[in-house]
RNA sequence: UCCGCGAUAGCUCAGCGGUAGAGCAAUCGGCUGUUAACCGAUCGGUCCUUGGUUCGAAUCCAAGUCGCGGAGCCA
């Protein structure tokens, strides 16, 4: 037997089709029966009426409980009265498993904890459907835009020898009780040696930060995409980042409108991101920018969360921060020719409180500079030999980025957590499933 | 690490010194258009743990455990 899936019914209207899923909720009265269907691809309304199927068939619906696996058949209609248009009118059924005991997640509220610790059962529910639909849609826009654009994928390690900067964030792994290794936190530096080699690249995949770290915007494990391109300078950087975040918004935005609308995000509050176009502030701007909105900094402080809230909501789309004091960021950023106290990078702010969702910088790529940057920093300088050897034969300017992808997906899905975005998330009090 | 809040039925919560409650879920019955259905009945408890105050503690106090929100740090 073939199955239809329920994603493809509207185009079978009028035909008998058999459906494999699952029962999400039953609700039946003495001579009819409403059953509400999964199966992967979608959800839908299965109607039993007493007089139109066999006594054996009214009786099995009837006792169907919540997340019982079943095989459905029955004709296609199209009704007014279903949110998607279409409904099965039940024939025959053929339960495949009744759940051993009562399913846990009842179609009520339920707290935090009890639907992480329910995690991999939850995932079936159409909140993290949706989410995980749009989640594989914007990877696959991600591979999409930078194929298009003649970019390599070229897979970073994630043992790493060393830190890329400093070694406080980073979870140590024993290796056979005599070597050390980290966990990677970003594979950067890898993708500059690849960049080097095929000219333009991109990693992507989970990176780990140690960080003990409470909130809505931290996972111990994310993931990220490093773009680096060869003779890119920190302008083409800015550029790129933006053409990505349009692209990407315009795709979720043009192929993923109906799980946005299961998780009634205003799309409006999207569509300026796909034009692109985004503001550009340098560091002594934003200062007074924050400034005039009553939060006083120092040249040379960093933004806390409130700082990048404020700047990410005062404009309709992401907004690029760029030309940070020098002290405020990695050892491995391009400094100005005429101003060596600022550095040529940028940070990306998502608008409505999202925070950063992309830091980027032109790479130094003078060998001394770089040396004595590593020095200053107090970094193992025999860890660097093979990232300084980049430098010393035909080193070019070079920039990239990274962007946390939970971080986009949160925005873009408008959920307040990143532990929603991502299928088994870890942090600091949640390890389980 | 720090600040704040919380833990009572399977779930979400109320009760805040006098001995355990509601809604939902589950089970049974009724209902031909439900979609968080509705109506009736039944079932359901280590009130987080330990110690203290009190004639009496879910309730007040102390410590601990776990969870949640936030800060710092970061994507």
């Amino acid at each position: 037997m073939s199955f239809i899936a329920i994603e493809e019914l509207n185009k079978h209207i009028g035909e008998t089709v058999a459906v494999a899923g699952w029962v999400t909720r039953v609700r039946r009265s003495g001579k009819i029966a409403f059953l509400q269907l999964r199966d992967g691809t979608g959800f839908i309304q299965g109607v039993l009426v007493r007089s139109e199927v066999s006594e054996e068939v009214f009786d099995l619906a009837k006792g169907l409980s919540q997340e019982s696996s079943l095989i459905v058949s029955g004709e296609v209609r199209a009704d007014d009265r279903s949110p998607s248009g279409v409904e099965l009118s039940v024939q025959d059924l053929q339960l495949v498993a009744a759940p051993t005991e009562e399913y846990p997640i009842t179609p009520k509220e339920h707290g935090v904890d009890f639907l992480m610790e329910r995690r991999h059962l939850y995932l079936r529910h159409k909140t993290p459907w949706a989410v995980m639909r749009i989640r594989d849609e914007l990877e696959r826009a991600l591979h999409d835009f930078f194929t298009e654009r003649g970019f390599v994928r070229f897979d970073a390690p994630l043992f790493m020898p060393t830190a890329v900067e400093g070694t406080t964030n980073l979870f140590e792994i024993n290796l056979f009780d005599e070597d050390e290794a980290y966990l990677s936190q970003s594979g950067q530096l890898y993708a500059e040696a690849g960049a080097l080699a095929l000219g333009k690249v991109y990693t992507f995949g989970p990176t780990f930060r140690a960080e003990k770290s409470k909130t809505r915007k931290h996972l111990l494990e994310f993931w990220m995409i490093e773009p680096e391109v060869a003779y890119l300078e920190h302008e083409g950087n800015m550029q790129l980042q933006e053409e990505m975040l349009s692209y990407l918004l315009g795709r979720v935005l043009e192929e993923r409108k109906i799980e946005l609308d299961m998780l009634n995000r205003d799309t409006s509050k999207l569509e300026p991101t796909a034009n692109g176009d985004f503001p550009r502030l340098s560091y002594d701007e934003a200062l007074k920018l924050l400034a005039k909105k009553g939060e006083v900094l120092e040249w040379g402080d960093d933004f806390g969360a409130p700082h990048e809230t404020i700047l990410g909501e005062a404009f309709d789309r992401p907004v690029m921060i760029h030309s940070w004091p020098t002290q405020t960021k990695a050892f491995y950023m391009q400094p100005f020719d005429d101003d060596p106290s600022r550095v040529k990078c940028n940070d990306v702010i998502a608008p409505e409180g999202y925070g950063e969702l992309i830091g980027g910088s032109q790479r130094i790529h003078d060998y001394e500079l770089l040396k004595s940057r590593i020095e200053e920093h107090n970094l193992p300088l025999e860890a660097f030999a093979w990232y300084l050897d980049l430098r010393k034969y035909g080193s070019v300017p070079h920039s990239g980025y990274g962007m946390g992808l939970e971080r986009t997906l949160a925005w873009i899905t408008g959920l307040s957590h990143l532990r929603e975005v991502i299928p088994f998330p870890r942090m600091l009090t949640r390890m389980y499933p």
